[in-house]
DNA sequence: TTGAAAGCGCTAACAA
DNA sequence: TTGTTAGCGCTTTCAA
C-alpha cells in the first residue's frame, strides 16, 4: 500500500502531472473536460497532495509558530482560539510553542521553527526578545509581534498594541462618578513594561478627571512572586496592604482579573460586604470574572479579536511582505458588572 | 541570500554531501580529520538542515498532532505542557489542533494533519469518534487516545485510560471516616461516557463501605448546559437542588472542579459556614482548587504526567510500531484540603 | 571510509 | 490548452 501521488493521478486520467497540479491549484486554466477527468481520477484514488513535498518545492508551508509564554495563562485561551481559527480558515496549521516563561527555551522553539520553514511567527510571549525577532527576520520567515516592550521591532515585523488609556479612563470615571474618591491601583512590578504601561494609563486617567480623585499606589513588590507574576495569592496580599491604610481607599483597580479576584476573595474573608465595603475593577475579563459574585467589573481586553487580528496580519504580511509596518491598536474597554457600586454616605 | 544547502557545506569542505548528510545524523563512521572538516564548514555557513526536505526524503516529519477539544478547559493546560515537553525533548514540534467541541472541525483537522504527514496523532478530545482514529490509522500514522468512552479503539491505537476507582474510594473512606452519613453526587448528564464511567467509580465506592452511607443524585440535566458541559454556573444550580433536599446531605462530590467551586460559592452566597455546614469535594485539582478558600479537597488527575505519557507512547508507537496495544493506566487519587470537614453532631 | 546518483512528491519555467 | 523537465534539499542504496 503505497501512497497515492500526483503521478498517479495523471496516469489514470491520462493527462500530464502538470495538468494535474494545475486543476488542483486551479493555477492555469483548464478546458473541462480534461479537468473532470483529473477531478475524477483524484476521487477514484483517493488522492491527497502531500503539503510536505509541495512545501519543499513551492518554498512555503502554509504553517506558522504561535510563540506564548504560558497556556495555563486564562489570558492566551481565547487568543490562540483566534488564532486558530483564522489559521484553520486559511490553510494553515499552527506549531504551538509554550515558552514558560524561559528565553532559552523560546530560542530553541524560533530555531525548531526556522528549520521548518514555517512562513510566519507570532510572538506573543512577553519573555521574547529582539533577537528572536531577529533571526527569524533574518530568516526572512514574517512576523508579528504583540508590543509587549522591551526593543523596538517595527522594522521587521508588524505589531500590535493594546491600547490601555480608554479603559482607564473609562473605569476611573465610573468610580469617580459612582462617588469614590480614594483610588487603589494594585499591580506588579514597574520594572515590567506590561505592568508600566497599565499604571501610566492610571495615572493619565486619575490625571484628567476634572476634580481628580486620590490615588494610592499598593507596593508592588509584595504583591507579586518571583518573575514578577501576580496571581490570586497576590490579591491576598494587595489586600493586607489595602485594608492597613488609614483612611481606608473604597475602590481598587487592579492589573489583571486574578489579582482582582484575589483581592475579592481575601476582602470577603475578612468580613468585607461586597461590593458596598470596596469596588473592585480587574483587567482582562476572563472567563472566570463573569462567573463570580458579585461578578467582576473589568478592562476587557478582546483577546479573540487579538487573535484574529494577529493571524490575519502574519497572513497580509505573508501574502505581500513589502506591506510591513502596519502597527494595529486594539482598545481595551470597561465592562462593567457587579464588584462596584455607590460609595457608601457618611 | 539564497539558503545554505548541504551541497555548499560538502563543497566548502571538500566532501561529498553524502557524507555531510552522515556526519550530521550519525549514521555511519566518518573519519575525525573529515568529520571536523564538515562540522568547521557547517559552523562557518551557519548551516542549518532543512527539515521538509529532510521529511521529504526520509518519510518522517518529526511533527505531531495534538487533538483537543478546547484549549480554554482548565484540564488541558498541564497535559499540552506535558507533551509539549517531551516534545521539545525529541525534536519533535506539536500541530495543536482545538476542535472546539466540534466534529466537522475534528475531522477537518486529521486531514490537515493527514496532509501534512504528521508522524503521530494524540487523542484527547472528548469529541472524537472511530472514524477519525480509523482515517488516521488508513495512513499509517501512529496515535494515542485518552480513553473516552465510544468505540473501541485498542487495536489501532495505544490508549491511556483513568482509573478512577481509587479517588472516588479515597473520597468516600474521607468522607465516612469524618461522620457524613448523606453524600450527594453532582454530575453532567450519565450519557456522557465521562460522567458515566466517574458515577460508576462513585456507586462503587459506596457500595464497598462497611456502613455504606446514603447516596444522592443531584438532577443531571438541571446541572449541565447544552452539550452536557458543566461549569461553575452548573454548581449555583447543583446547590439549589441539595439544599432543598429535606433531610439535607451533608457532603458533596462532583464530577469536576468547576462544578465544585460552584457549589462552593453558591453555598457560601447562601450563608453557608464552609466548610462545617457542607463539605465539598471537587476532581481534576485545576490551578484554582488550591487557591480559593477554603482551598479545595479534590480528586487529582495527574495531567502533566498523562500529557507526558501520551508523548511517550506516541513516540514509542512511532519508533517500533509493532509494539501496540498498551493500554497505559493513570490513577486519580485524593487531595485533602480544606473543604472538608468533621459533620456538626448534633 | 567515501562518493555518485536515484529518488521523495510536488511546482513552475519553458516548449509545443 | 497541455506536456516536459529541471529543480526544491535531503536520504540512502549501491559502487568504488
Amino acid at each position: 500500500m503505497k501512497r497515492v501521488t500526483m503521478n498517479d493521478v495523471a496516469v489514470r486520467a491520462g493527462v500530464s502531472i502538470s495538468t494535474v497540479s494545475h486543476v488542483i491549484n486551479q493555477t492555469r486554466i483548464v478546458e473541462e473536460p480534461t479537468k473532470q477527468k483529473v477531478l475524477e481520477s483524484i476521487q477514484a484514488l483517493k488522492y491527497r497532495p502531500s503539503i510536505i513535498a509541495k512545501s519543499l518545492a513551492s518554498q512555503h508551508t502554509s504553517s506558522a509558530g504561535l510563540l506564548i509564554s504560558d497556556v495555563g495563562n486564562p489570558f492566551y485561551d481565547e487568543v490562540i482560539s483566534g488564532v486558530e481559527d483564522v489559521a484553520l480558515a486559511n490553510g494553515y496549521s499552527i506549531f504551538l510553542c509554550n515558552t514558560g516563561y524561559d528565553l532559552n527555551r523560546g530560542m530553541k522553539y524560533i530555531h525548531s521553527l526556522v528549520d521548518r520553514s514555517v512562513d510566519g511567527i507570532i510572538f506573543m510571549s512577553s519573555n521574547m526578545n529582539f533577537d528572536m525577532v531577529n533571526e527569524v527576520h533574518a530568516n526572512s520567515i514574517q512576523s508579528v509581534v504583540m508590543d509587549w516592550g522591551g526593543t523596538d521591532v517595527s522594522k521587521i515585523a508588524s505589531t500590535i498594541t493594546i491600547d490601555f488609556n480608554t479603559g482607564f479612563q473609562e473605569a476611573v470615571e465610573h468610580l469617580v462618578e459612582l462617588g469614590h474618591k480614594r483610588i487603589a491601583f494594585a499591580g506588579g512590578p514597574s520594572r515590567l513594561w506590561t505592568v508600566r504601561i497599565r499604571k501610566q494609563a492610571f495615572q493619565d486617567a486619575i490625571a484628567d478627571c476634572p476634580t481628580p480623585p486620590e490615588a494610592i499606589f499598593l507596593p508592588e513588590e509584595k504583591i507579586s512572586k518571583e518573575g514578577g507574576r501576580v496571581g490570586i495569592e497576590g490579591g491576598y496580599k494587595a489586600f493586607k496592604a489595602l485594608a492597613r491604610l488609614k483612611p481606608r481607599p473604597t475602590a481598587v483597580i487592579t492589573t489583571n482579573d486574578q489579582l482582582a479576584l484575589g483581592i475579592m476573595w481575601a476582602a470577603r474573608d475578612a468580613g468585607y460586604k461586597l461590593p458596598e465595603d470596596l469596588s473592585i475593577i480587574g483587567l482582562d475579563d476572563i472567563d472566570l470574572a463573569s462567573r463570580v459574585t458579585p461578578t467582576l467589573t473589568t478592562i476587557a481586553l478582546p483577546r479573540y479579536e487579538i487573535g484574529k487580528l494577529a493571524m490575519n496580519s502574519l497572513l497580509n504580511l505573508i501574502r505581500s511582505p513589502a506591506q510591513l509596518n502596519n502597527n494595529q491598536i486594539v482598545t481595551a474597554s470597561l465592562i462593567i458588572r457587579k464588584s462596584t457600586s455607590r460609595v457608601l454616605g457618611k
